[in-house]
Parts: structure tokens; C-alpha cells; sequence
DNA sequence: GCTTGTGAAACCGTTCACAGCG
DNA sequence: CGCTGTGAACGGTTTCACAAGC
């Protein structure tokens, strides 16, 4: 395939900014709504309205995936959900494995918006003899010890952390050892991955801690000035 | 004192950047650590490798809160988990109303580090008549039409929305004609607030996408090259 | 000598504004 | 004429590199 054939379109993805990629997520799901609403083509200005960013970042964003807007009109709606996927890695089914099944680990397992974005739970696991063998939504809870095993044969690439701050280290060095290569760490501890895992995070307590700030901030300069 | 005396310490809250924010709760959490393994002294090097960040960004993020570190030594834990703790308002102690007592917001409720980081759940409202009265983390859960009572009687300055996303920006709504000026949102959909009021938010099937991106890179570029 | 605190440089992301095109 | 796609300007963030100071 020469230098440079072979991959006129795949080529892209390589190229689109971190900041783009977190909004696609954003624009798929407005344009879920605005399909459901019937619209059959949207502007950028519409789009943007949807996602709650502004007009200029949604072109821009666009125009990272290739040129699939009609000027004067605007972008047909089921097209670039189709061309966002694409980029997303979307058409492919993913398997994720889901580590601690407490209170949290029930509430994602539960939640309908795995499965409907194509991600497939190939298993959940847990550390407690306690769980292990019960039921959560339509799966049989695993112990730790099979982790390895449940990663191979069930072709995870994503592992889901929701154990308690302790475990999270342990049981992340062991999803990375069964050869996964994307975390997505719930429990409120910093964790370290060697490079081309990728690994993200959801901390409450920082997002609360966050929100105090600006709190702070808004009764300071309010009980002055403004 | 003098010329511009009366916040001399406060007003250099105005001006640390957002990005440092997000950062501060992090080096809190791992200063916690260091202090539990018995460190008096951290270097910016030490926390940078705690906080899983470089030592640069810890130095410029300090520098923000004043000049609080020791050259030739680094900084002293307690004083510095002291300064952060100020800076993010965590001196006094932020009231939340948590809108959704579904699974999620079970698992939210039950959060340990809510109260732990001086958050104190004020009221567990949610709009089905069925879970009304229920008894969830020692709370009674309360009817959705007394949200705003329970914002007024319990000084609630921080909402979080763990309901369907239909639901979402209706609670939104009544949560800001309340008086509430940071939202937390879990709910998967986008959600509009006015001025003023500042909204996070926590959307899982996003994280998801962005994971699938990176994946999907890794192996387009993998089967080719490198 | 070792580490902070910080200007300066490099980088990235956002916004502007308009040429290009349906 | 309206809207996309995009260079160019701007602002914010990260990194560099070193002078200042314990």
C-alpha cells in the first residue's frame, strides 16, 4: 500500500486534539435528541446550542473529522453520527470489566447506557468472598482471582475501577497485567499506569471540593464588592 | 492593613487559574497520604510524584496560594493541607441536596468521603412517591416538592442531580429558582444554567467514548507501524 | 547543595472574522 | 444569501531553566 495509501480516512484520527475527542461524546448524545426531535439536518450554531459549547468549537471540532457540512445548510444529522462513531471507535463493540461490585459497582453495572453505547460487560468481579456468586444485573460476580482469566477470554480492553481507595492500585497493576489498556478509575485515589495505558478518572470528592471553591470565592468578593 | 488591608490573605483567591483548582483537591488527597505515612516535609518533586503530576505545575500551582515552601527543604505537610484546605473553602462546611435516590444516588449517599471532607448532606429528595420516606444513609428521603424548603431551612449551596436524564434540567431548574449556585450533574444529558451558576458535571458513557477513542488509535496505528 | 518561586518560551485550545462555496 | 471551514489572533496552561535563598 505505498507510503502513504491505504489509509486516507483512518489517517485522521491520529490528528484530532484531546479537547475535541472529550466533546464528541457531547455532540453524539445532542445529536441523539435531535434526531429524535425530528431534525434532519442541524447547523452548527444548532449543534452547539444542543451541547452547550459555542458554534466556532463545533466546527473546529467538525473539521478535524474531514469536511462532511454543506455550506449554506448545515450538517445532515445521521451522517455525522455516523462519521462522530467512526471516529469514536464506536462501531466496534467493546468489552469492559467491572472491578468491585459495592454500592457504586451495582449502580454501573445497572446502568442502561453501557450497553446502549455498545459496550458489552464481559464480567464483574470482586475482592469479597461475600459477593462472589451473586447476581447483579444479569451477571454472576466473579472473584478477584479470575480477573486474568475473565480479561483473556473475554477480549476486555477497558477495565472499570470501583473498589474502595485501597484496593485500586492492586487491582489496577493487575488489570494492566491481563494486558488492559484503558482505565477508568472510580475510587478516590490517584493512580499510577505505565505509558499507553490510559487511564481517567471520576472523584466526587474532588468535584465537590471544586464547586467549594467557587462558593468560597463568589462569598468573598460578593460580601465586598458586585 | 494598611493601603489595601482587610483581605490581604483572601484576595489572592480571585486569581488562581482554573486549571491549578482542579489540581488542588488532588495534592490535598496526597498530602493526606504523606502525612499518614508519617512525612513532615514534602518536596514538589515528592508530591508531584504523589499527585501523579510533574514538579513544575506543582510549584506554579503553590505559588498561587503564597510562598509557602522552604527552599533547600520543601513544604511542610500540615501547614500546606492547611493553605489548600483555605483556598478551596473547605473551612466551613458546604450543605448538599442530592436530587435521585435511585441506584446512584444510593451509591452517592453512601459515600464516605462526603462527610469526611466537611460536606454535610442537608436532604435525599426524589420525585417517586415510592421512595419517599425511605431511609437512605440515615436520611429520610424527602418528596421533590419540598426541594426548595429543604434548600432554604438547610443552607444548601450545592446541588447534585443523580436522576434520569428526562428529568435532569427540570430539577436543574428548581434547583437555581432555590438559590442553589453549583450543580453537580450526573445525569447523561447536557444541561443549561444561567450565570452565575456553576455546573460539573459526571457522565460515565461519556468517559467510556473517550477510552474507546484511544483504543481504537492504539490499534489503527498498531496494526500498521510502531 | 538542594529546592523553591518565577520570568520567559513553547504549547495547546478557543475565539475571531472572513473567504469560499453550496 | 447563509453557513461551513479555516487561517490568524488571542488567552490560558505547561514546561523550561535559573536566580534567589535557606
Amino acid at each position: 500500500m505505498s507510503e502513504q495509501g491505504g489509509f486516507t480516512a483512518s489517517a485522521r484520527h491520529r490528528d484530532i486534539p484531546e479537547a475535541s475527542v472529550a466533546r464528541l461524546p457531547v455532540y453524539l448524545r445532542a445529536l441523539s435528541g435531535l434526531a429524535d426531535a425530528g431534525h434532519v439536518t442541524v447547523s452548527s450554531e444548532g449543534l452547539a446550542t444542543a451541547a452547550g459549547v459555542n458554534s466556532a468549537k463545533v466546527r473546529k471540532d467538525l473539521s478535524h473529522l474531514g469536511s462532511y457540512g454543506t455550506r449554506g445548510v448545515g450538517y445532515e444529522v445521521d451522517e455525522l453520527v455516523h462519521h462522530i462513531s467512526n471516529a469514536l471507535g464506536l462501531t466496534q463493540r467493546w468489552s469492559v470489566v467491572l472491578v468491585g461490585v459495592g454500592n457504586l459497582g451495582h449502580a454501573l453495572a445497572g446502568y442502561a447506557g453501557f450497553a446502549s453505547r455498545g459496550f458489552r460487560i464481559a464480567g464483574l468481579v470482586d475482592a469479597d468472598p461475600a459477593r462472589v456468586g451473586e447476581r447483579v444485573a444479569g451477571l454472576t460476580v466473579r472473584s478477584i482471582d479470575e480477573l486474568a482469566e475473565v480479561v483473556t477470554t473475554g477480549g476486555v480492553s477497558i477495565g472499570v475501577i470501583a473498589t474502595p481507595a485501597g484496593a485500586a492500585q492492586v487491582v489496577c497493576d493487575q488489570l494492566v497485567a491481563a494486558g488492559v489498556t484503558s482505565i477508568l478509575n472510580f475510587a478516590p485515589t490517584v493512580l499510577q499506569v505505565p505509558d499507553g495505558v490510559e487511564l481517567r478518572k471520576v472523584d466526587l470528592a474532588v468535584e465537590l471540593q471544586i464547586l467549594s471553591f467557587h462558593e468560597h470565592r463568589k462569598s468573598v468578593s460578593g460580601a465586598v464588592g458586585a
